[in-house]
DNA sequence: AACGAAACCTACCGCGTTACAGGTAATGGA
DNA sequence: TCCATTACCTGTAACGCGGTAGGTTTCGTT
């Protein structure tokens, strides 16, 4: 089995870099992403500094597959968001709060000049932005209280949920995200 | 004029001091705090990195100063605040991108493990919210859209603004601050 | 004038970092 | 069986980091 075979071979390195993947998302989660070394992650799979650079050539190839693997993750098709979805994967999210640390912590650095995931911020919060828009429309019309438009509130979800989670970080006893976030949204059904 | 000369000497440490403080604000800002090196910051005010561990012995007692400092800024009573204040606020923090930046920069980094500002801001979010909880009872009493209580609205409060200041550094041309604030208010208006 | 402290500096240490170079053993296809 | 590729490793270069030690100059006080 010719090929067969070349694919053991393949899937195997594919298993290895997700694997590593997966590593380096726990590591930036405790350390940030400049804080975060590569034999750190190396470590965390078995492997040397220098092995890992075999899989990722710099440290920016790394935080590239990270930001890769996220999208990937919730590629989930915007027009079948509804808002009661939203308020589940907020409450699913607090259930894996290594990830959201995570992406909390690239969030908070990207914003400093020169960051390599600054772009990928960017242009994602202007998608998301988008795609809640579409979700807000589609669940509450034009509808919304005080003559909002979705346009106009879609910036403030996406901020409520960034928000949130922070608090919900420090101090996770003291905030109760899902709640929090529902509570919002019963803010924005008041008009219909 | 012996105290007077006293004073003197006392008044140029002090003032290099809060000189050394703004450039550390700044260097931040750009770098984060691990990415802030002190030889950055010492270049700044004139100094090489062992002439500013003169005033501060070391990294961290810098980072506590910088804390303090912004404590100190903002430490208006709560009960002078008034929720048309806080829009302006908004409204001014929209001119002063660089503080924003760096607090924002801190507050990501902050949900690292182990990082020196976590307790800081694990402190200073709890008490946020407890005045932000007051001047919303002090505007609307309790009668807030869908029987909410100030103190269940004072995360969501407190989210929008963290949230939009990321959106608003990330993107500053699509996301218009100020008025997205403007508009999470006139939501919590609505049940008065 | 003499002294003590404050305000710096130079020199240096030890460590951690990314990345490059080059070698080696295993694997799998021709 | 041979050979190329893959999957690592050791070694090391080159640098930046926070922090220490110890000296020197400046300055206010006595």
């Amino acid at each position: 089995m010719p090929y067969g075979d070349a694919m053991n071979a393949r899937v195997r390195s594919e298993e290895r870099r997700a694997e590593i993947v997966r590593a380096a998302l726990e590591v930036i989660a405790e350390r940030g992403y400049r804080g975060a070394s590569l034999a750190a992650v190396a470590e965390r799979v078995g492997l040397t500094q220098q092995g890992l650079l075999h899989y990722f050539p710099t440290k920016d190839a790394l935080l590239v597959a990270v930001l890769k693997d996220r999208d990937q993750w919730d590629a989930v098709p915007a027009t079948q968001w509804r808002v009661d979805l939203l308020a589940s994967m907020v409450e699913y999210n607090a259930m894996r709060p290594g990830i959201i640390q995570t992406f909390s912590a690239l969030l908070g650095e990207s914003v400093t000049e020169g960051h390599p995931a600054r772009g990928y911020f960017t242009g994602r919060y202007r998608q998301v932005r988008e795609s809640m828009a579409a979700v807000l429309r589609a669940e509450y019309g034009e509808r919304l209280p005080n003559g909002l438009t979705p346009e106009r509130t879609a910036p403030l979800l996406v901020a409520v949920m960034d928000g949130l989670q922070y608090q919900w970080l420090l101090d996770p006893e003291s905030v109760d995200m899902p709640g929090a976030f529902r509570d919002f949204l019963a803010l924005l059904g008041e008009g219909a």
